[in-house]
DNA sequence: AAGACTCACAACCGCCACTCC
DNA sequence: CGGAGTGGCGGTTGTGAGTCT
């Protein structure tokens, strides 16, 4: 379709705007709002198209935006919310209030993505570098794209909405398997057999999910299923999600600029507040049992979990296996200023992961789900 | 001291989705 | 229903400041 521009290309101002176009701008929105942003720049007397007074106003002007060095938590947040959401970074600025998203791209692409490099981590994929998966078929961006957080987060999100739908049907039975799945010894049989062993309608949900977020109603196959290739877009889980609109965050504490709990068990506590859905809450206090339990089945579990089966999808994902060292580098390096590139320098770099901190791994994997659940209700993450 | 280089950030561009007519 | 207008988003570029040689 043609179009066309947004605004008469000739005659108008381009590149930094001087503190006198700031002031009209500033004084017209001040008092008339912004209106039509094609109108604004005659009204407002600037020789500017709409588009730039509008990123102007957002990224700079705005009275509601915090500038400056970006705190410890902030960082934090960015960078797990970036693997959650990939670089949605509007979605992730709704998570740090007061920063815009150009902001954080912009600190993203000049800080925390060399940071994560230096510390051997993929920022794409938040993977160790010198993972199997990247020296396939040099596929490992493709293979990022497949296994995205982001479709970790619309399995979660969906899981959750199913665990619901579900839980009148299989209250017991699921009570009874987690019970089960309890048991170390069984998850060691579970680690060592292909085969998927006790209670693992959720975890295939989970896994299965995880893999193809797009799936809509129906029986999760989960291993072996018909697995497409999601290409890790939240634009359309958002829409297809049969999320309830409970508002998990709407009870428990809110994002207040991405305070992250390090005390993985506090974080079971929230759930406590979900009061008015007793049944989600067990669901979700079951879902996340099992959670933390895969998590301690991941180095297990690593033989099953092929670059091959990652990229076909079929189900064997590793979830898990991307936290391992990120999140030991993450945290270690995100709670200790020093070792950042503040000073140019990571003590980390180069590494290629830690072998399984399982106590460090829980903790990101808590962080992560704490940020998500004391989201804002109204979060375009749901 | 000056040119080369690097870095950080503001701003631009093109695309997409939504809304309105 | 389809086209046009608009705003929003993410990728990319431009530019100025700082650092290095």
């Amino acid at each position: 379709m043609a179009r066309s521009p947004c605004c008469e290309k000739v005659g108008l101002k381009k590149g930094p705007w001087t503190p006198e176009e700031d002031q009209k701008l500033l004084a017209y929105i001040e008092e008339h709002g912004h209106g039509s942003w094609r109108a604004l720049p005659a009204k407002a007397g600037l020789q500017r198209c709409g588009k730039s007074c509008r990123l102007r106003w957002t990224n700079y002007l705005r009275p509601d935006i915090k500038r400056g060095k970006f705190s410890l938590q902030e960082e934090q947040t960015i960078i797990q919310f970036h693997a959650l959401l990939g670089n949605r970074w509007s979605a992730i600025a709704t998570h740090l209030p007061k920063r815009t998203d150009n902001e954080i791209k912009n600190y993203w692409n000049t800080h925390l993505k060399k940071r994560l490099t230096k510390m051997g981590i993929d920022p794409v994929t938040h993977k160790p570098k010198g993972d199997t998966l990247s020296l396939v078929d040099g596929q490992s961006k493709n293979a990022a794209n497949l296994s995205h957080i982001t479709q970790w987060e619309s399995a979660r999100l969906e899981a959750e909405a199913r665990l619901v739908r579900e839980s009148k049907l299989r209250a017991n039975s699921v009570q009874h398997q987690l019970g089960t799945l309890a048991s170390a010894e069984l998850l060691n049989k579970a680690a060592a057999t292909p085969a998927p062993p006790l209670c693992l309608d959720v975890l295939k949900a989970w896994q299965g999910l995880w893999s193809n977020p797009l799936r809509k109603g129906g029986v999760i196959t989960g291993i072996g299923g018909d697995l497409e290739s999601p290409t890790s877009t939240l634009t359309t889980y958002e829409t297809a999600l049969p999320i309830p609109t409970i508002g998990i965050g709407e009870n428990l504490s809110t994002c207040e600029g991405g305070n992250v709990k390090k005390e993985g068990e506090e974080d079971w506590k929230n759930f406590e507040n979900l009061t008015h859905f007793p049944e989600y809450k067990e669901r979700m206090e079951n879902s996340m049992t099992l959670i933390t339990s895969l998590n301690d089945m991941t180095f297990s579990m690593e033989g099953h979990w092929t670059p091959e089966s990652m990229r076909t999808g079929n189900g064997h994902v590793p979830v898990f296996n991307f936290m391992e060292g990120f999140s030991d580098h993450l945290l270690a390096n995100s709670n200790n200023p020093n070792s950042s590139d503040s000073d140019g320098h990571s003590d980390n770099a180069g590494g290629s992961g830690s072998h399984g901190d399982y106590e460090e791994n829980k903790n990101y994997w808590n962080d992560i789900l704490n940020l998500v659940n004391s989201s804002p209700s109204d979060s375009p993450l749901f």
